[in-house]
DNA sequence: AACATTTCCGCAAACGTTTGCGGAAACATT
DNA sequence: AATGTTTCCGCAAACGTTTGCGGAAATGTT
C-alpha cells in the first residue's frame, strides 16, 4: 500500500521510468495511448510523486517563508490569511516564522529559510533590525526577498507597504470635509517612522487646505497611555468635536475612555481612525476608518514575488492605497 | 560562492565524502583531528547541508502541517503563535493551510500534506467535516495527526481541546459565588456541539448547587444577532444583574448593546464571558472571563506530537483546564 | 613474532526524480 | 527503392546526502 514510485509503475506497465515520468506530465514525446495507460494506473494505485526527490532534482521547492515579529496581531493575521490563499491557489505553501521582535531570532529564522532552500521569503522586520546585510545575502543567492509592512528605510529592495502618508491625508481631508473644528488627534510613539509619516501628512494637509480647525496632536505609547490621556482631555466641559486615532491600539484606548465617560457616538463626539478593519466593528455604531488592511497588501506582495521568481530582477516599491470605510461614528 | 557541498569540502580536504559527512556529525569513526579540520573549513566556507537531499535520503522532514478553517481568529492566532514557538525551539517548521470552512479544501490540504510528506499534522476540522477517513488514512501511513480545538466526536484519535464543560461549570460557580440572582445567559447556535456542552454543564451546575437564581438562557447565531437580542432584553426596566457570554463573538454583541444603552459596568450590570483573552481587554473595565486560550493547548498538542513521532502509538484525549481571569466587570 | 583488536577512512549503493541524448520503428517524401 | 522526417521510447547521469561494509594501518595481546 505504502509508497508507490515511478519505478513500481514502470515495472507494472513494462515501461521505462523515463516514459512513465514523461507520460504523467503530458510530455509530447509519449503517445496518447501510453499516456492514458500510465495515468490510469497512477490514479488507481494512488501514485504521489515524492516531493523530496523533486526538490532535490530541480533544486527548488514550492514553499515560501514568512518572517514576522509575531503572528498575534490583526494586521499580520489578515496579511497571512490572504497570502496563504494566494499561495495555495498557486500551488505554494507558507512557512511561518516568528522573530518575537528580536533581531537575533530574526537572523536565525533567516538562516533556516536559507537552509531549507525556500523559494522566496516575505519579511516584516522587527523594530530593532538595523543590519540588512543578511537579507541582501539571500537576494544574492537568488532567493527573492519581499519586505512588507515594516520595511527598511533606505536600502534598495522590494517593498510592499501601506501608504502611510496617503492614509493620513485621507483622514485629514475627511475631517475637513465634515467641517470638524476642534480636533483631538492621537498618535503613537514619536520615534516610530510610521508615527512621523502620519503626523506630518496629517498636519500638512490641514495647512494646505488653509483649514481654520483647532488641531491638538498628542502622542501615546500604548492603549493604557491613551486611556489615561483621554480621560483627562475628554473631561467636561468637552472641548472637542472629534477624536482621530492613528492606529487600532489607540482606538481601543480612546473608546475605553469614551465609554467610561458615557459619551455617545456620534452625537457627543466623533471618532475617526486608521485601522486594520477588525476593531472598528467591535463597537456600536461601527467606527468610521481609513483601512490599511493586510488583504490587499498580501496580494500585491505575492504577485511581486511571482514576478521575482519569473526573473524580474529590478526592485520595486509598492504602496497600497487606503480606503475610507464609513461607519456611524462621524 | 554559491553552493558548497560535501563533495567540494571533501576535495578541498583530500578526504572522502563519507568522512566529511561523518565528521560534521561527530561520528566516532573519524578522528578528533580530522573532525576539527572538517568543521573548521565548513564554518569558514559557510557550508549548509542541502535539506532536499537530506529529506530524500532519510525520507522525512522537519516540517509540520497545520490545517485550520481560518487563521483570522483569536483562538487560532494564539494557538499557532505558541505552536510555532515550540516547533522552532525543537528545530521544526510550521506550514499553515486554511480550509475556509470548506471540507473539499480541507481534503485538498490534507493531500498536500501527504504529498509534501510532512512529519505530522495538526488539524482543527471544519464545522461541516463528517468524513474522518482521509485523516485516518494518514495515520495508517505513519503520519501522526493531532486534532485540536474542534475535534471529531467519536473516532479514536489524538485530541487536544478546551474542556468546555469545565469552563461552563466554572462560569456558573463564579456567578453563584457572587450571589447573582437574575442571570441572562447567551449561547451560540444550538446545533454546535460546543454550545450544547457548555449550556448543559452551565445549567446543571445551577441545579446541582440548588441555586435559586433566575436563569434565562438564549441563543444567538452571531454578533449582530446578539446585539439585537440584547437591545431588547436589556431595555429598561432592567431585569438582570448579570449577563453571561459563551464566547467572544457573543461578548462583542453584548458589549455593543450595553454601550448603546449607556449601562455601566459593574454598577448597572455585570458581565462574565468565556473567552480567548483578547477581546475582554478592549473594554473598560476589563471583562472578567474564563480563559480558554490557545497557548496552553498548543504546548500540549506539540508535546503529544513529539510523543507520537517518538513512537507512541496509542491515542490520547487531552483537555486544557480553564482559568478564571478577574477583570472589573463583575 | 605472530595474531587479535581497535582506529580511522573510503567505496559504492541507495533515496526518487528529471532530462539530454540516442536510436529503433513508423511514416512521409522524392 | 532510397532517403529524410517524425514519433515514440529507453539509457544513464545527475541532484547531495546517509550508511553498511570492507579494508589498511595502528595498536594491543599472547
Amino acid at each position: 500500500m505504502a509508497d508507490v514510485t515511478l519505478k513500481k509503475l514502470s515495472e507494472l506497465l513494462n515501461l521505462s521510468i523515463s516514459t512513465v515520468s514523461r507520460a504523467l506530465k503530458d510530455h509530447a514525446d509519449v503517445s496518447e495511448e501510453t499516456r492514458n495507460r500510465v495515468k490510469q494506473l497512477a490514479a488507481m494505485v494512488d501514485y504521489e510523486p515524492n516531493t523530496y526527490a523533486i526538490n532535490l532534482r530541480t533544486n527548488h521547492s514550492r514553499e515560501f517563508g514568512v518572517i514576522i515579529p509575531s503572528i498575534a496581531n490583526d494586521f499580520y493575521q489578515s496579511f497571512i490569511s490572504s497570502l496563504e490563499e494566494e499561495a495555495r491557489y498557486n500551488g505554494y505553501s507558507l512557512i511561518i516564522l516568528q522573530s518575537g521582535d528580536d533581531p537575533a531570532t530574526e537572523i536565525e529564522n533567516l538562516r533556516r529559510c536559507k537552509q531549507n532552500r525556500l523559494a522566496g521569503i516575505f519579511v516584516s522586520i522587527t523594530s530593532r533590525t538595523n543590519d540588512l546585510n543578511p537579507f541582501m545575502r539571500l537576494v544574492e543567492q537568488d532567493i527573492p526577498v519581499i519586505f512588507f509592512d515594516i520595511v527598511p528605510a533606505f536600502e534598495a529592495c522590494n517593498k510592499v507597504c501601506v501608504d502611510d502618508a496617503a492614509a493620513a491625508v485621507m483622514a485629514a481631508e475627511t475631517l475637513i470635509a465634515q467641517k470638524k473644528k476642534n480636533i483631538l488627534a492621537i498618535f503613537g510613539k514619536n520615534q516610530l517612522s510610521i508615527t512621523r509619516k502620519r503626523l506630518q501628512a496629517f498636519t500638512e494637509t490641514f495647512n494646505k487646505y488653509g483649514s481654520d480647525a483647532q488641531l491638538n496632536s498628542l502622542h501615546a505609547g500604548s492603549t493604557a497611555d491613551t486611556f489615561t490621556l483621554l480621560m483627562d482631555h475628554l473631561a467636561s466641559p468637552l472641548k472637542y468635536d472629534v477624536v482621530f486615532c492613528m492606529s487600532d491600539e489607540i482606538l481601543i484606548g480612546v473608546m475605553k475612555a469614551i465609554q467610561t465617560l458615557g459619551l455617545r457616538l456620534p452625537q457627543d463626539i466623533g471618532v475617526l481612525a486608521i485601522s486594520e478593519g477588525i476593531i472598528p466593528t467591535y463597537y456600536y455604531p461601527r467606527i468610521t476608518y481609513i483601512e490599511t488592511s493586510g488583504f490587499k497588501l498580501a496580494k500585491m506582495a505575492f504577485s511581486r514575488m511571482l514576478a521575482c521568481i519569473a526573473g524580474s530582477s529590478y526592485v520595486q516599491e509598492l504602496k497600497s492605497e487606503p480606503v475610507l470605510v464609513a461607519g456611524g461614528s462621524l
